[in-house]
DNA sequence: GTCTATATGTTGATAGAC
DNA sequence: GTCTATCAACATATAGAC
C-alpha cells in the first residue's frame, strides 16, 4: 500500500488564540485545502498545534467539524457575493465594485471557491443544509434584493436602448463565471499557460481592470 | 464513527464488455463522480460487477488506477477544447462551433470538468504528469496552433477596427470560464436559483445560443 | 481469471493518566 | 483541558482455492 504522505502545516500555529479557535481555524485551512474527503483529523490537529484527541474533545467528530466549516465558509463566500449595492450607482460602477471586491476577497483565500463548489458536488445534504441556513438570514434577503435590483437596472438600460435584452440569470452566471473561474481553474491555467505566481497575480490585476468593460460591452445593442 | 454510506451503482454493468474494460469504465465513473480521495475500491468493484481483488489483479493499486483515469479523462477534455479550427471560418463561426461542441460534449459527462479541476488542485504531481504526457501529443501542437490562430484572428479584427484590443490569454480564459463554469458550479446554481434538471437543460440551451454573441459583442470597439 | 478469506495499513474515535 | 496509548472500523492489498 502507498505510504501515507505526511503533510506540512499550511501556516504556523497562532499561539495567542484559545484552543478551540485555533482548532477551528486549523480545520478551516485543512478542509479548504484538501477537501472534506481528503482531510485527516491528524492534519487538523498538527495544523492547530494540538493532538487528535483534542479535536474530538472540542468538536465531537470529523463529520460535525466538516459540516461546521463548510457552512461557515460557504456562508461567508455567499455573503461576499450578495452584498447590497448602492442604489444610486450606475451599472458600470456596480460591476467595477463587484469585480474588485470579489477578486480582492478571494485572493486572500484562493482555495475557497474550489472547495465550496467541490463540496456542493460531493455532499448534496450539506448543500441543502446551507440553503436552509442561508434562507433565514440577511444575506438571503440581500440576494433577493440584489437580483431584483440588477434585473430592474438591466430592464431600464434596455428600455433606454443602451443594452440589448439579456436574461438576468444568464447575466448573473456570466458575471460569476468570469470572476470565479480563474480561481477554480488556477492550477490548470498556471500549468497550461506556464504562469508562475507573479504572472498569475499580474493576470488577475489585468483582469480586474478589464472585466467590467468586457461585461458591459457584451450587452450593448 | 459514522457508518460507511453504501453507494448505489451509477449505472448498470455492461455485461458484453471484457472484464478489464468494464473495470476501467467503472473506475472512470466512480473517480469522476466522487473524486480520487472520495472513491473506494469497493465502489469501483461494485460499479463494474466484480470484486475488489479483480480490480487489483488488473490495475495493481488504487493509485495507479486513479492516475490512469485522470490522465485519460483530462486528456480527453483538453483534446475536446483544443480541436483545430477551420482556418477559413470567421471568428463568429469559430465561437459558435466551439461553444456548441463543448457544451454538447460535457453534457454527456457533466461531472468531468469539476473532477479534472479538483484533481489538478489536489494532486500537482498528477497534473505535472498530464502536462508532460500532453506535451508530446497532437493535442498539444493543436493547442499551440489554436492559440496562435486565435491571436492572429483577434489581431486582424483589431486592425480592421472591428474589435478593441484584448489579450489573447484573457480572451481564452473568458471563453473557457463562460463555457465551463456552469458545469463546475451546477449544484450551487441549481440550489441557488431553484432549478430542476429540466430548467438547467433549458438554461444550457439558451446559453449555447447566446454566448457567442455575448463574447463577440464584449470585444467590439 | 475470478472468487472468498484474510492480512496489513490507515483513520476516526475513545479511555484514562495527569 | 491536554496528553499518550489504544481500540474499533474501514480501506487497500494479497493469499490461495477453484
Amino acid at each position: 500500500m502507498a505510504a501515507r504522505r505526511i503533510r506540512t502545516p499550511i501556516r504556523p500555529v497562532q499561539k495567542d488564540e484559545d484552543t478551540e479557535t485555533r482548532i477551528l481555524e486549523g480545520a478551516r485551512r485543512v478542509f479548504i485545502r484538501y477537501g472534506t474527503a481528503g482531510a485527516r483529523v491528524q492534519d487538523i490537529a498538527a495544523e492547530s498545534g494540538v493532538n487528535q484527541a483534542l479535536v474530538h474533545y472540542y468538536f465531537g467528530s470529523k463529520e460535525a467539524l466538516a459540516e461546521r466549516v463548510f457552512l461557515e465558509s460557504a456562508g461567508r463566500l455567499l455573503h461576499a457575493i450578495a452584498e447590497v449595492p448602492d442604489p444610486d450607482a450606475s451599472l458600470e460602477q456596480l460591476l467595477e465594485r463587484f469585480v474588485a471586491r470579489y477578486i480582492e476577497t478571494v485572493r486572500q483565500t484562493p482555495f475557497l471557491p474550489a472547495y465550496v463548489l467541490a463540496e456542493a458536488h460531493q455532499s448534496p445534504d450539506r448543500l441543502d443544509l446551507l440553503m436552509k441556513k442561508v434562507a433565514g438570514t440577511v444575506a438571503h434577503e440581500q440576494a433577493g434584493k440584489l437580483l431584483a435590483f440588477v434585473s430592474a437596472q438591466l430592464a431600464q438600460a434596455v428600455a433606454r436602448g443602451e443594452l440589448r435584452p439579456i436574461s438576468p440569470v444568464q447575466f448573473l452566471v456570466n458575471l460569476l463565471a468570469l470572476v470565479v473561474f480563474p480561481f477554480v481553474a488556477r492550477p490548470m491555467l498556471v500549468a497550461g499557460l506556464r504562469f508562475d505566481d507573479a504572472a498569475f497575480e499580474a493576470f488577475l490585476d489585468e483582469r480586474q481592470r478589464e472585466l467590467p468593460r468586457f461585461i458591459l460591452n457584451a450587452m450593448r445593442p
